[in-house]
DNA sequence: AAACTGAACGCAAACGCTTGCGCAACAGCG
DNA sequence: CGCTGTTGCGCAAGCGTTTGCGTTCAGTTT
């Protein structure tokens, strides 16, 4: 029924391996022979079971991807782009998406692209064990999140420094009482936060502006999370009159937040966001913009090079920062005295 | 260095088929020896080569994904909500993002899912070409999009009675001149836009409104194209006091265009999206609710099922509808009198 | 003209599993 | 006590490729 090397060869009066070698290229055959075989392969619609190749090379031109919620913007806009860098180079994509605990602990345990992949690019953070059970694959591993780990070629940008002028942004227009929605309820070994936050106490300190704990919320990177921590900082008793989120899904949320409270951005209070979501122009997000789709394209990019590389090699693991920068939209102003708060 | 199925044979002092036996579940093997090989796999750290059983097999326990933009919000939620019923019962997902013409054209030349998946979940319209070379493959075929086709489970739900509602819910406030953005440059065979259009024109007709073309723009199914299709219903000598956009993408854009203008919604003009995007909430968008997540799941499940048929089915093609329902929110308001327009 | 090249190709052995079949061993039956 | 069934397991033949090695043969060398 599918066609087989065997049938192309029969076909093409030649034996399996020349047929073999002829369709990828290797060296040991005719032109004319090769362009013969080409000929039959396609009139018969023949394509190599990668199966059967993978077993017997051991290579399986696949690309094993694992993300959290691929459903969410990051995430699902990163993988297009990897996705797409992946393809053009011949690889496929098998895909595992660990939003779920119990999905997570099912891969780390199965670990099914054991002998399946050529190279996983991680998406998430994975623990120390988890960390571990990648690294038994004895393949390149990149992510696009979190701090330089061993053993992987990170692209990401630098958390700190985006904190920073997101917050000194909202100093400058002359804000004291500032909030930060964050998302520390997030799995453990999740640096992200936690720079952002660092980037946010440099700042205040660095303007003589006292910290107040009462206007930290945990907004867990979701729009429902943000609108909840929103109305938390709202409800103190002197809110602020500036807030940087640390994802624009949270800072959304806060305008929701906001819109019910019969509060406005940012004539009441500022929003500043972090990330330049897709629709963050839409509701005139005033943001940090960090390059999504180029550090999947660049993480995967950087995974093909070492799988094209002579092998051997001590895991040149690489860490590259992407630019970041402010984008000015609507929804941070000079504090407004004639604010209800 | 990666241990195999011999390897734990000769551990537990068996032979290799009655490893495989075991560990799969397979009758043939007493139950203490099961659980002695099962030990010894667990200890060795052993997991099948998914090439050499898939070889051997026929099954590849994988799915294939295809889709277009799996940045967007509607395919990256099908996709995630499907992968997780599929990896729930075992089988790993084969992700191909054909997002842009090549990659499209060259997955459907080379095929590169033939002899890799059990079935294959298509989250675009293929043409009949392209529909062909999937019945090809001669595994389980569903879909979320679209109409009816042959070969095709397909999950999904009314467009035409959606935007009915839709439209007849701008008529009930009021509205006469009800303007529409749809995406007509969408790649052929997409019927989607076509229902919706329809829904629109019925609603009129029995409304007794007759048909101005004017009022209809094209905006491509994204935010930018939502917003350059509003911009040009704005420039009409008599514009529309409310419009239904086919996607809320789209609707998110005109309203970012009646915010350039000066213009509010509901105040100025009444916009009603479709789908229920995850952010339509936070902007306030009234809308026509879809269930996404449940709609990928659905499909996933029928395709399972069909995968655990006893095969020799007449290919059990079925094509379930989801409910829909009017969400209403703050973008949607009878047409003021004092409007500008 | 004999010996020596490569180049072009075929042989056959893997690769790591699955599975039909055969063969013991043992149970239950008349 | 022989006979027929079961049950539990091993044998070995694939599955469709890739690849090291051997062979053939035309084209150089001496």
């Amino acid at each position: 029924m599918t066609v087989s090397i065997t049938d192309v060869a029969r076909v093409a009066g030649v034996s399996a391996s020349t047929v073999s070698r002829a369709l990828r290229g290797r060296p040991g055959v005719s032109d004319e022979v090769r362009a013969q075989i080409a000929a039959v392969a396609g009139q018969l619609g023949y394509t190599a079971s990668r199966s059967a190749s993978s077993l017997a090379s051991g290579r399986t031109f696949t690309i094993g991807v694992v993300a959290p919620h691929i459903g969410r913007w990051f995430f699902g806009t990163v993988l297009d782009a990897a996705e797409t860098v992946f393809s053009a180079a011949g690889y496929d994509v098998l895909l595992y998406n660990l939003g779920s605990p119990e999905a997570r602990k099912r891969f780390f345990t199965r670990l099914p692209v054991r002998k399946r992949v050529d190279a996983v690019l991680s998406l998430l953070i994975p623990d120390l064990e988890e960390e571990e059970a990648l690294r038994s694959l004895g393949v390149p591993l990149a992510t696009t999140v979190g701090g330089a780990r061993d053993g992987f070629t990170v692209v990401g940008i630098d958390d700190h420094a985006g904190a920073t002028s997101a917050v000194r942004h909202l100093v400058n227009l002359g804000h004291r009482r500032i909030g930060m929605i964050s998302g520390e309820s997030e799995p453990l070994h999740w640096t992200t936060p936690i720079a952002r936050r660092q980037g946010y106490l440099d700042v205040l300190a660095e303007a003589g502006i006292t910290h107040d704990p009462a206007l930290e919320a945990d907004g867990g990177y979701t729009v429902e999370g943000g609108e909840r921590a929103m109305t938390e900082l709202l409800a103190v008793s002197r809110p602020p009159t500036a807030v940087f989120a640390q994802s624009d899904e949270m800072a959304m949320g806060a305008l929701r937040a906001l819109r019910r409270h019969r509060l406005r951005a940012p004539d009441d209070v500022s929003v500043i966001g972090f990330d330049d979501h897709e629709l963050a122009e839409v509701v005139g997000l005033t943001t940090i913009a960090q390059p999504v789709p180029a550090q999947g394209a660049e993480a995967a990019r950087l995974l093909l090079r070492q799988l094209d590389e002579p092998v051997a090699e001590p895991a040149p693991t690489g860490h590259v920062r992407m630019p970041i920068r402010l984008v000015l939209r609507e929804t941070t102003a000079p504090p407004s005295p004639r604010s209800p708060l």
